[in-house]
DNA sequence: TATGAATGAGAATTCATTCAT
DNA sequence: GATGAATGAATTCTCATTCAT
């Protein structure tokens, strides 16, 4: 038997690279991810073949992690304005209690590295989000709006009600509050 | 005024960046930029001193152009819908018009470089939305909102609207039309 | 003689250390080497100490090869002619047999990790050839050629004829009658 | 105006990658050859994009300067032996006055980094080697010996002479001369 | 002031070798 | 022994910045 390749590594190695570019920016070295995860630089090579596959594979990581906070308790059966909030409450506090990986996650969808088989594997853990708006929709509640908008909306507001809780945490809670009472507002709410 | 030579060689540095950061990313090399604006690697360094201040003067240059696009033609005495919604288009066009000018600017926010008397020295720029803001407030228009999550609001409806925009040309008109619907709803609209 | 099971395994990794070198240059890596090998990483440390004396091995290996199969069958009572031409044909086809034997050979030859012990204890498995050479000479049939050159001579010819053939293959037997009349006729050949 | 590209850098860079290739092999660091040319490591890469690139101009460089030595005065009008002999002795003489870049273009020529339009591309250099042999064949002088046969064999013998003259450089004429008569006769000299 | 070659401090990656299992 | 992950020194190449012209 011989050391087997460890998953822990591997997510100390994850998690590195989220808090140094978080820190840094996707261009800090290798060497300093490798470091904070307290792992030789030749050793972030067994685990990822490239700093290119690192991201991609950290990008995935993310998307999973948000998803399931999202839906973790998710009410399938509320009404739709639960439905809603759930999503957008969860969005947000994730984004909050995890800035490092909010920050990357900006960073390496706004860069060239993401890989289109990465950036669209990822979109069916949404699912959740986009039956949401489909329902409404044929509950005919957002008629008017069309759907790329619908989901684009949501995730426009809770990107930045994370921002806005970020800078001012005293008031968290009535921020949530308001934002939600606008968007679901905007949404055109008729229950 | 006249425009000097060496004016004009600044401006065609400013806007090579902005090309060449939107499509390669803030990472590209600096020898990259003088070659797209047709000028030395050396004379790069007679304009500006380091690449950090080029891009933080490329940032003030692009939220300059963005003030003074939002600006124009501003209905100061039209209805607060009416002011809203100049605002608003005025914004979605000029990002959909200008994606490289759009792309840097959030590069460079993301970024480490921008320095933050260069970030709030730009702020004042957007001095007429926040009088829009007041003055609804005033009118009781938006006592329930807090002002931050007031112009945030906007600012992200915009660049959601900007991307979707860019994603749908076709579908350009339509997008507006209902985002901003969504935008006014949102606000609380009694008017 | 029963092999052992690690003689296997040190002859897999020579066998395949010949095919790696000949493909990729004696700078690939030593785990190719034991990947072809079909043997682990670790396993080749366990039979070479290092690399270089992998290489070493090799090269004993490959000129102990060459050596049997120029001697076997070897005319010793023939003729000067006979036996010449036996060595060279010998030496040529065994060299087309073997591309990787030989592009190895010439490989380690010109590189800077062959020792001197090892060039040269391998010396003595072309006494035959001296042998042959020495005889001529004493029957006044090289008296000209100083005995370095008549050596060299053959196996300078012998390699470029290896050239030729693998490089027409359809004309094999034609180049080695021509190549060996070239080589009788140089050594200025009376009988 | 500038400091513009100098040929002396290249060159030197060019003579140093010789000795340094001939010394360590064709592995030796890229820095070792900018040091040894006395310029900085960055520099090597404004003069030559890739090592590889490098390489494949030493090929080149190599290549012309040895063709340039056997086509000094040349004879053509001599007679085909005299030719011969020219050829020959440039050839030997060459390889033993320049040892680095014989050494480096054994290297080359067995690497993988020779690209095939470089190989191919200085064939022509040796034109007149070619014309030599074609001249004597319509003479009715080679008739059974195969054309590249002919050729290669001046090859091979040539550079064998120059490893024995390299060895042995004290008998330097005396080898010269009896590997010349030997190549004379194996041509099956009739004139 | 303009030019572009020169510089050298990194950066990503490779690989022989070691060592825990 | 056998295995293959861990290590870190070494290597090629890039790029912001300087500087001779």
């Amino acid at each position: 038997m011989v050391r087997t390749k460890s998953e822990d590594r591997r997510t100390a190695l994850l998690d590195a690279a989220a808090e140094v570019f978080a820190a840094h920016g996707l261009a800090a070295p290798t060497a300093l991810v490798s470091k904070t995860a307290g792992v030789s630089e030749g050793s972030f090579f067994t685990y990822f073949k490239t700093k290119d596959d690192l991201v991609n594979e950290l990008y995935r990581e993310i998307r999973h992690d948000l998803a399931a906070a999202m839906v973790q308790d998710f009410p399938r059966r509320g009404s739709a304005r639960d439905r809603l909030e759930h999503l957008f409450t969860r969005w947000v506090r994730w984004g909050v209690q995890k800035p490092a990986y909010r920050r990357s996650l900006r960073l390496i969808t706004l860069s060239n590295v993401l890989r289109p088989e990465v950036r669209d594997g990822t979109q069916q853990l949404f699912a959740e989000a986009d039956r949401l708006f489909e329902d409404a929709k044929s509950q005919r509640r957002l008629e008017n709006i069309p759907p790329v908008l619908a989901h684009q909306f949501l995730k426009a507001v809770s990107e930045m009600t994370m921002d806005l809780v970020a800078a001012h945490p005293a008031q968290a809670n009535a921020l949530l509050k308001s934002a939600f009472e606008m968007l679901w507002r905007a949404y055109g709410s008729k229950g």
